[in-house]
DNA sequence: CTGAATCCTATAGGATACTG
DNA sequence: CAGTATCCTATAGGATTCAG
């Protein structure tokens, strides 16, 4: 059992689930991989199925834990921007695991992602 | 979105979450990964705080979606155990990320994972 | 030993309305 | 635009007991 802050693990992977848990934040994380600099909006335009409860409840622990960084751009209007820390960039190689793992499944099952990635907007 | 015998996916990594959600999936897989041929006390020992409502259930959600397989070896007294299917092994990056991931994090706080594995125990 | 079945509770998560 | 606050519900998940 690994103890770190107050919390216990069972072992490393439980460690790093504990950063990516939740419905959204993989999610959140991978749209900031593939499209840095989004605005809360984008993020609600571009998770079908968020609520905002979730969202803002799932950026505010990404942001407590490093991964992401929010960025004030103008008081008013009030606008902001979301973007990938350092840190955050270094789960890359899971949100690439994560998609071309996904498409070659998919393709498998004769949905071709990437040449019809048009029909699934 | 991406449709796929009646369900839903926003985007391919959506679709491979939807293979490894619920709390104690990726730690299951990961403990085959890195310990094959386990028994159901297996896990029940080496995954502190699972219930066994939860272990059956994300068992039988696994073997449903042939990432592990079930081999009854005996009768009686009744034995049997699991094991990852070929495609379950396709995951391996995953797990190995995830790990490895962890353990320098933890190393950056002080852990030492790997020298001090026995005190974790 | 390997589960299935019950019952119960906490919390994840959704819908909506409101604020600077 | 970028959230908060509130209220509500569904389900995840735990504890325990029972069964082949």
């Amino acid at each position: 059992m690994i103890q770190l802050n107050d919390k216990k693990y069972t072992c490393p992977i439980d460690f790093s689930l504990s950063f990516i848990d939740g419905k959204w934040k993989i999610l959140i994380l991978s749209h900031l991989h593939y499209c840095s600099n989004r605005s809360y909006s984008d993020f609600c335009n571009n998770l079908p199925g968020v609520s905002e409860k979730m969202l803002s409840q799932q950026l505010k622990e990404l942001e407590r834990d490093k991964l992401i960084i929010k960025t004030i751009l103008s008081k008013k209007p009030y606008r902001v921007e979301y973007a990938l820390t350092e840190f955050g960039k270094t789960l890359t190689p899971l949100y690439q695991f994560l998609s071309d793992w996904g498409i070659q499944y998919l393709k498998q099952n004769g949905i071709d992602y990437i040449k019809d990635q048009h029909l699934y907007k």
